[in-house]
DNA sequence: TTGTACCGAATGAACGTTCAATTACATGAT
DNA sequence: ATCATGTAATTGAACGTTCATTCGGTACAA
């Protein structure tokens, strides 16, 4: 009996995140699926029994990560708070996420700007757009921002964030809480309302 | 006699604009050789006459696009204007350049982005650092905007810069001037000094 | 026996690159 | 003007490799 058999995350998990590590740091098309398979520890055919396709491997990989984003995101929300405090609270699990997952952060940002996005635009993780989306709806719709089409909130706070994680992981330095805070700073004063 | 022989641009600026156009709607590797040579109105081998190979082609054609998006930026700049309306001004000309030349910033974006950015780091426009780099370095100096790293701070503009684009694209609308303004006043209100 | 999970060699298409052959053109001699 | 010569530009078929995908087979559980 293989004890591979008995992982408790299973091939296809071991898939999904052999693809996450390599096409973070490969892109996608630098990643063949041999790689893929031989990095998960799995045949390459064995992958072929999860997914039918490589396209489809790399946006199911987009829902996962996006999942896993959201709750990170939602784990430090406190709704009794300030909207400006869970806010902050929000920047900062979405700027820790990235941080202590750099191939997450380069996966994403590699597949909103790939093809495969257009091709699988209705593909998005569910959890992400009702907690996170709807949190910054709320904000807009109780005038705590200025009136921005959240369409394009969502990428300018991305954008951001991601730039100042790239930064910090780029140059291996440690930003303190009070860096960080500095950096949600620079969004937060762009977009609430004045 | 062939007409396209005279053509003033000549085939190795055929081969780079080929490849902007068909890299920004297909990725990297989404577009071999053979198109980019096929669409450029060349032969395959003749590519390689101008380039050593296709990563030194798309390296060569970040600078040469870098270098278009600099020159843009420039040329709405009168240094007689006080610093905040030239930093509108440069602002704008950039939204603009995206808007006219969606092919570069889908292009500048997916470079960014890929392994290739690491590969030839060492590569970028002398014409952006000079005049592009120098003018924010400048707003930092004399504490027109926070004291941020200006490497930190020319990713946020861009990530700001091209959501907006990107969303005036792909929603086939037109931003009028007082809505590129705001967009811009997201960013001049995140980085300034309050 | 049937079905599910898995394997990995085989397949065929697609790709980046090469190269021998051809053309275009500038230069200088006649 | 005409021709000879050398160099640079151009071609596209051919090459070798790599890749995504397939498929016949094995192992085990129900």
């Amino acid at each position: 009996m293989n004890v591979q058999l008995h992982d408790c995350f299973g091939k296809r998990e071991a898939v999904l995140n052999s693809t996450l590590s390599l096409v973070g740091k490969q892109g996608f098309h630098g990643t063949p699926m041999s790689q893929i398979a031989k990095n998960a520890g799995v045949a390459a055919g064995t992958i072929y029994h999860y997914f039918p396709s490589k396209g489809a491997l790399i946006s199911e990989l987009y829902v996962y990560v996006k999942d896993q984003l959201a709750k990170a995101i939602i784990k430090g929300d406190d709704p009794s708070k300030s909207y400006k405090e869970r806010f902050f609270a929000v920047m900062v699990s979405q700027y820790r996420f990235y941080i202590e997952n750099p191939d997450s952060m380069n996966f994403l940002e590699q597949y909103v700007t790939s093809p495969y996005a257009q091709e699988y635009a209705n593909c998005d993780s569910q959890l992400f757009v009702e907690k996170v989306i709807t949190f910054f709806k709320y904000g807009i719709e109780n005038a705590y921002f200025k009136n921005i089409d959240p369409r394009l909130l969502a990428p300018t706070i991305r954008g951001t964030l991601v730039a100042a994680a790239n930064f910090q992981l780029s140059q291996h330095m440690l930003f303190s809480d009070e860096d960080i805070n500095e950096v949600i700073s620079i969004i937060w004063d762009g977009i609430k309302r004045q």
